[in-house]
DNA sequence: CGTGCCAGGTGCCAT
DNA sequence: ATGGCACTTGGCACG
């Protein structure tokens, strides 16, 4: 079996339950009246309320209530989850450490409790990425314009990395700064920092232009650029829902998928428990393990 | 019963379990290996594997595997959720208007699909918050300077709002940028626009002053901040674990949130009930109508 | 509903 | 580890 349930179990049943799932490094739900309480980088309380409770393998904890996309309450990956029974309440702490932060979770009731092992696959492709944005420019230099020449990406500088730097036909400097969005003012910000750190490098005389390359801008940063003289030139976002798209099926490998419609097509582009005595029962569950990834 | 829990089922026993949760409202897990595709704000696809399914009345998808902290896949609140059966398998699609954008979830095979009536009480109070640190310093204006006299807060300018506004001492104008984190360059930029704002207001004469209190600030951000005269103040947020103080209790709301049924008599195709002969079944669920917060 | 900005942002990859 | 930044950022408050 891969997914094992008990329906309104004893505290103590449920951490039974727990500790299995903890051992088998399963994903874990819960599901019952509770309280939770969390202390760290800021801290909270949530009264008693009806809650789904998520517990992941790799030390991941979710609070999640009704709506809402994010939880109410959560825990980063690398915490380590410990479940008790105390006062004949379930009680799971969710406990990381640099930054320290704690979850605490105390159960009133626990109606349902779930494992199953998860072989999660996250080979996940996004397209329409910023990535994909400057792919497609690398190949076209002339939608920002006719004659730019594409030198570098990523170019670093004083100011951290210019996202795509290059001369234009007259040979000036151009620092690009992509968004895949409407971009406010703190893009505008970001390019007039990558420029003037362009300046420094190039001296005084060099007269570098700056272009923020974007769906659209506000009007705010609009006036900001006009400020400092910088650019900004109109891309288009993904299309994806305009035609009938069925562009990717993934498989090892990234595939071609046209990203932007201007750009044509190319493509981006354990535990352990140990009762203690008492009527303390407690199981933990984590994994830390560092893997190299990449 | 406040959750009920199918095993194994068959893809249409799934489908309507699916059927009778999103009548009631229900939060919704399932659990399967399955296929995820979406398209909208980017495209992105996801080969087969086990996850976990989570749907809210709301409206909110959500595709979580075996580890990280945000889903791989989701939908945010306000979408709609379909559920049919085709070529004999469960099928959900969760599609959001504006911006337009789909999550389409394809099982291979359905574990479990659990359905429970969540009264979702989201009485959360953070401390630490930036606010936090805003009122500490309004409580005690001399944290930043002695002599300084705040002013304003959220004080509008072209540039956006000022955190903090007043005047030193020697009646200079002040403009102060919070921060509850050690800063970055953008804050030195942001503080900077701030400034520049503020002097095009009171004239070319003003020698207005930028102070950014945070906790700490990286090299590169001091420099930033040096180049253009702007000070640091170094502030300790505020200490959770000292006082904290049990802020919330919140009065008893039975909190009428039963989202789905009320809405969705208007759909075109609601073929619900009784066996639709082929081997098309739907069923939809989506959020109400917004109800008057605060 | 768009605009702007904070967030316990999270995640990714660089130094 | 820290730093810098993108993100289907999410969420909220405000014009």
């Amino acid at each position: 079996m891969t997914a094992t349930t008990v329906h309104q179990p004893t505290h103590r049943e449920a951490l039974w339950a727990l500790e299995d799932a903890f051992e088998r490094g399963d994903l874990i739900t819960v599901f019952g009246r509770c309280t939770v309480e969390y202390d760290g980088r800021a801290a909270s309380s949530l009264g008693v309320g009806r809650r789904l409770l998520v517990l992941k393998p790799d030390g991941t904890a979710l609070v999640h209530t009704d709506e809402n996309q994010k939880p109410v309450n959560w825990q980063p990956p690398g915490s380590e989850h410990h479940a008790a029974v105390r006062d004949g309440r379930l009680r799971v702490r969710s406990v990381h450490t640099s930054p320290d932060e704690t979850l605490a979770v105390r159960f009133e009731t626990v109606e349902q409790l779930s494992a199953m092992s998860v072989s999660g696959r996250r080979d996940l492709s996004v397209t329409g990425s910023e990535a994909d944005l400057r792919n497609a420019l690398l190949d076209r230099p002339a939608l920002i314009e006719s004659g730019f020449e594409p030198l570098a990406t990523e170019r670093p500088t004083d100011a951290g990395p210019i996202d795509l730097f290059g001369r234009d036909s007259d040979g000036r400097p151009v620092v690009v700064e992509l968004k895949r969005r409407r971009v406010g003012p703190s893009a505008a910000s970001q390019l007039q920092r990558y420029v003037a750190a362009i300046e420094r490098e190039e001296g005084d005389n060099a007269a570098v232009r700056g272009i923020l390359v974007a769906p659209s801008v506000t009007d705010r940063a609009r006036r900001l650029l006009a400020e400092h003289e910088l650019e900004f030139v109109a891309v288009e976002p993904p299309s994806s829902t305009g035609d009938a798209g069925e562009n990717n099926t993934l498989d090892t490998e990234p595939a071609e998928t046209n990203a932007f419609d201007l750009a044509v097509d190319d493509s981006a582009h354990d535990s352990a428990g140990d009762a203690t005595g008492n009527d303390e029962s407690e199981a933990a569950g984590t994994v830390p393990a560092d893997e190299e990834s990449n």
